[in-house]
DNA sequence: TGTACATCAGTGAACGCGCGTTCACTGATGTAC
DNA sequence: TGTACATCAGTGAACGCGCGTTCACTGATGTAC
């Protein structure tokens, strides 16, 4: 997404410019191994310039700063989710609930595989620092892509939109901007099954992460894909599985 | 539930023994307001006796570490919450759903009011900190004032425990060490049920405090209060809401 | 009640460390004519 | 194709800073007789 990746192919630029463009990518894939090590609160220019072989101040001629820097490696993890997110959404076709879950399966997928990515973008904030405006879009893919899932379902009459249960005014009301990015399909009900089954799967990743199912869980994946299941159903038809 | 403040309130004690209770109190709560403005990485010893007034090694002498003032942050936190949902717990009786609701209300209450103590325990594990096992039992108080709910809610038959669906054989095998603590009343599709009610509240609360519900959600109160009462009816009858 | 000794709290200096960021510099790469 | 100048990448030293932890010490509080 970002303007140098764009387009990476095509133009070679000059020698200069590939060089630039190689030695960002290893400043960030040195950052991102430090950040597995140390969090992102260790996370140092310094360390990071070492492990390249070159000199602290050479860093700043590709990041201004190191808050610059933890950016970039949020809007990357952002994007690879997206990325992992919106492939599984496309690779997949039929019901909605199982296009969800293979979306569920594989964002989770990510994240057991980048654990220290993901506790960067949907683990505690980083104190002191506030994310800028760049990381808005690459965060609102992930959320896209599922959702899509059930603007679609809804399109093939596959979802139910109609409400169960009444849903609060303030709740109805607070849907505006998403419903904006996403269409007008959903009804408020079908939005808040849908954030239910969102947090869910959240909560679990988090929580089987994090090692509070530790001792509770045993088999992460088939747990991981039962609850999804359940929680699948639900969004879509609003009956319990 | 340490040895300290159990009976805090019988034997004064030394001049001296008082003392060091009340400075060790001092010194954690000063820890404590620490960490909202610096986050757990950023906590330092040598902070913490400043705005004492003391000198950095004197902290010493209540605290071999900087971990293990951590630990006791952490061990507070898990009590704090604790705490409040046993406390919910007991105030409501009647039916399960609505006893759960009260409690899930409860500890995102504290989570709200203590963002960085919740983010301390809930969020990102600390980098290069491991939770020694002092932290276990706090850590099971809360889970387990949501779980006797509904073993309570089974002996009164009011908790349904029949299975809806297949629960795959490895999640009825992973459940045998929270079924110990539980007793036997809880079948494993239940235990699932409330799992998947307790994933979705963490993963409400945590998505609210981390800021990923921003523009999505306006009044978090009333959202809140809805997710959970669905969840709750799910997780007592099995049934959508 | 008084004395002698042991225990503990707190001090201040020092250790070695790593950090982010700046700056004047050298030398290489690119560009205009 | 060649020259003159501008741009950029990278260096190494330095700035000021805060950190965790240790140590020998002083003085106060507690305890045994």
């Amino acid at each position: 997404m970002t303007a140098t990746d764009g387009h990476a192919h095509s133009a070679p630029a000059t020698a200069r410019a590939r060089a630039r463009a190689e030695l960002t990518r290893e400043i960030t894939d040195a950052a991102r191994r430090q950040l597995a090590e140390v969090g992102s609160d260790g996370l140092s220019l310094r360390a990071v310039a070492r492990e390249l072989g070159m000199a602290s101040s050479a860093v700043y001629r590709y990041f201004a700063s190191r808050d610059e820097l933890l950016t970039a490696l949020i809007v990357e993890a952002y994007d690879a989710v997206g990325d992992a997110a919106e492939k599984a959404a496309r690779a997949t076709s039929g019901r909605p609930a199982h296009r969800f879950v293979a979306v569920a399966t594989a964002i989770r997928a990510w994240a057991v595989e980048h654990p220290h990515d993901y506790a960067l973008i949907y683990g505690s904030p980083v104190p002191g620092y506030s994310a800028p405006t760049e990381t808005v879009n690459p965060a609102a893919r992930v959320a896209l892509a599922a959702l899509n899932i059930f603007t679609d379902g809804v399109a093939d009459g596959e979802v139910a939109t109609t409400a169960s249960g009444p849903v609060p005014r303030s709740v109805k009301g607070a849907f505006g901007r998403l419903r904006a990015e996403a269409g007008d399909a959903l009804s408020d009900e079908l939005l808040t099954r849908v954030l239910l089954a969102w947090t869910a799967m959240f909560g679990t990743i988090s929580f089987e992460l994090f090692g509070h199912l530790h001792g509770i869980v045993e088999d992460y994946d088939t747990f991981f894909e039962h609850q999804m299941r359940r929680v699948a159903r639900f969004a879509v038809t609003g009956d319990a599985p």
